[in-house]
RNA sequence: CGCGGGGUGGAGCAGUUGGCAGCUCGUUGGGCUCAUAACCCAAAGGUCGCAAGUUCGAGUCUUGCCCCCGCAA
């Protein structure tokens, strides 16, 4: 088919290179902006814009496309028989969804109606969900509101992060692209309505990071982590420093641990820290077991290495 | 010129007013032990990122360069 794709991140990569390798014909490929990064702010171009390079495709990079006639007018002109948006990073406007025959789909990271908008997979990750999956969509105006085509589910591992998720969910959303364009193309795409009984996963925020080890559980506060790695880490302050935590666990053999009222100690509290052990802090309902962690202006480190070097008392409160 | 941190044995760090280069872990050898990742004893291992300068003397002060990392997107 003749395809117009619209994506930016690696995310999205893995769909662009599914319907490569389908050899459907790449009319374009519309990605945002190269975007100043990283250390001295050099421009990086996103890792859809480095595939087309590569594999010298069309490419279009508009600032808006909202009323951006020029970009809507090469597209018309491209005549596509569908369009693949995945991960796009803006919202299409009517004029361009009503551009190819066979319509606009989408690959979204969650299993709709569930969790509609920016952040599934983290979201499925802080709830602590045990299933998660890959939704094809056909796209309305509204946000992952248009009607499903193809749902693929996938479980969660007990200890996977937000990335490890977030790298499976991305090959599995390039094949149930590919998938997806077969059988709309031989017209045999089932077409489902979402309904009513929706759940949105906003973009989240930085206040959500910290860990408040007072209200929060320990199942809770393990989901964070996992749920925040690597895109934010959760931290916490010791001592008015911030550390962050980027691997914990919940301690189960509380035997080696105190028996003394443990109940009277305040949540945050470091109950253990040494080498050997590495480092226990005490959570509501249970202890945590950190087990990979940075302090300010580090690298991430394994906590027994961390403890080698930088000393964390026992009995100090995290914050 | 976005903001900031840092380069010291294999790892993570300390190093005070310039004055013999240290700590914990690991490694190697030995001991103890039914046994061990545990414990005891001993040893090896460093051009203190590179270059120049100040000084009787620089890991430490000055200047230039290289490299790494965190935040922010």
């Amino acid at each position: 088919m003749r395809v117009i794709f619209m994506g930016t991140p690696d995310f999205a990569k893995e769909s662009l290179e599914g319907i490569y390798n389908a050899k459907h014909e790449i009319l374009a490929v519309v990605t945002n902006q190269d975007k100043p990064k990283g250390r001295g702010m050099k421009m990086i171009p996103t890792p859809v814009k480095e595939f087309a390079l590569e594999k010298e495709l069309k490419i279009f990079q508009p600032e808006k496309v909202k009323n951006n006639t020029d970009f809507i007018n090469e597209i018309k002109k491209l005549n596509p028989d569908i369009i693949c948006v995945v991960a796009y990073g803006k919202i299409l406007p009517k004029e361009i969804l009503e551009i190819p025959k066979l319509g606009c789909i989408n690959v979204h990271a969650s299993l709709l109606p569930k969790y509609r908008g920016a952040a599934p997979i983290q979201w499925a990750i802080l709830n602590g969900d045990k299933v998660t999956g890959v939704t094809t969509m056909y796209m309305d105006e509204g946000m992952d509101t248009g009607d499903m085509i193809l749902k693929k589910e996938v479980e969660i591992g007990e200890n996977e992060t937000t990335g490890e998720l977030w790298d499976r969910l991305s090959k599995i959303g390039g094949k149930l692209l590919v998938e997806t364009l077969e059988q709309i193309q031989s017209g045999t795409a089932p077409r489902e309505k979402q309904g009513e009984d929706f759940t949105i996963a906003p973009m989240l925020n930085k206040e959500m990071a910290k860990i408040d080890w007072n209200n929060k559980n320990v199942n809770e506060i393990k989901n964070l982590v996992r749920g925040l790695n690597p895109i934010m880490g959760a931290y916490s302050f010791l001592n008015g420093k911030k550390l962050k935590f980027w691997k914990v666990d919940i301690a189960n053999s509380l035997n080696m641990i105190v028996d003394k009222d443990i109940n009277r100690i305040k949540n945050g509290t470091v109950l253990i820290s040494n080498e050997k052990d590495g480092l226990f802090i005490k959570a509501k309902d249970g202890i945590i077991k950190v087990l990979e962690i940075q302090g300010e202006n580090a690298k991430r480190m394994n906590i027994k290495d961390y403890l080698r070097g930088n000393k964390i008392i026992e009995y100090s409160v995290f914050e």
